[in-house]
DNA sequence: TGATCGTGAGTAAGTGCTTACTTTACAAAA
DNA sequence: TTTTGTAAAGTAAGCACTTACTCACGATCA
């Protein structure tokens, strides 16, 4: 009744315009990581997957092998992009002693990360949620021991040997305003949760006081 | 070959002893946690849950009517206990200002909490991430409208009127404590991040050092 | 005491649907 | 023409859930 077209054909996708392999691939990533994020692998079809990247089933297969393949692809191919910038910005900061400033900002990148990419960001916790202990190791590798963390932590250990920030273990400590900033984030940004009615500038700037304040000697 | 009976039937399960209804439907709860938590709703088969629990696929639906029916009965079985205990000894804390003990104790149940109950906060995880934002939002009432939450947050408050805390949001501030804990733990506990090869109770002092400083004001 | 029987936990063997992946054939760019 | 991307129609396996049955056991009788 709807949508009948003069032709034979009713209700179908027009075929997809030929593209070279390496963009299809990349389209069919993009797309992908929209599904992924909202059910996980298992959670999501291939017939899904295939319709949001307005191809065939068999297409899907012909770029990837496997949908698991698909899977890390996504999760491989968006990782860590944008952070060179941010500790270029940091190091700066770190050079006059702003303290305050690199706290923050670290803080508002991953909000904004969070905000930005926020399938990618939930594909990632079911990817944690779906490795072993082992795979896991080799993934909190890659992530975590990215530049900020480790711009983080030696900026730490500089500011203690300086005799501003209290003595602890800087590797913590560092964790600690990257791991502050993700629960955060994640619980805010990802599962939807705005307490209290306050926005992300009032938030930030709160944990950004709370977080130098804690790192700080007391004068 | 292997594992060939004298009888007939050969590696069959036997006959599950008959249980009270309850107190099966308890059992397979309490087995199901475990898978749950660990492949989530969509990566655990019935097989699997029956198997685990000892009975046919059929006895699953003799006392659950769907999956997502065990899953959720799993999941609301076992949230929130513990608590009333953990939050007496606080107000005793409070009460005599030992501001560097509740913090640290507060920690230290979400640590054990995530310890004891690994497959539970994983299954948690899985839960969000399931939920749309709006099914969030009532979790999220249910889960951090608790009392912990509630008693961190009047104390916040307490202590600023006092001028022992700085000033800023006291939602926020209770929140950063609950949520540094429990976004370490994660790591740690469910992820099996092991970083810079520190103890529990080593990263326990320094986050609470951390936190206690952030909240007081400088002397 | 024992024979009888109703109740309900438990199960084996499906049922039909969905899924990941394959195959075959065609269309269009090079 | 050849090469490459895509469509469409499979296919075998796996899935949640159902059905029709068995059997253990406590209550109720003689």
């Amino acid at each position: 009744m709807l949508g009948k077209s003069t032709k034979k054909s009713v209700n179908k996708r027009p075929r997809a315009k030929r593209l070279a392999a390496s963009d299809r691939k990349q389209q069919i990533i993009e797309s992908a990581i929209a599904l992924f994020g909202k059910d996980g692998l298992k959670g999501t079809t291939t017939k899904a997957l295939a319709d949001a990247a307005g191809v065939s089933e068999g297409t899907i297969f012909k770029h990837f092998p496997t949908k698991k393949a698909l899977y890390l692809a996504a999760f491989e191919g968006r990782t860590g992009v944008g952070m060179e910038h941010l500790v270029t910005g940091l190091q700066q900061l770190a050079g006059e002693g702003r303290d305050e400033e690199i706290i923050q900002q670290v803080l508002s990148a991953i909000f904004h990360g969070y905000d930005r990419d926020r399938d990618l960001h939930r594909m990632l916790l079911y990817v944690h949620l779906g490795q072993s202990d082992e795979e896991n190791k080799v993934l909190d590798e890659t992530l975590r021991k990215n530049q900020v963390m480790e711009f983080l932590t030696e900026y730490v250990a500089t500011r203690q040997q300086q005799g501003v920030f209290r003595p602890g273990n800087p590797g913590t400590l560092a964790h600690a305003v990257v791991a502050l900033g993700m629960q955060v984030a994640t619980s805010r940004k990802l599962f939807g949760n705005r307490d209290y009615g306050v926005g992300d500038d009032d938030v930030i700037l709160d944990l950004t006081r709370l977080l130098l304040n804690g790192l700080r000697q007391s004068s």
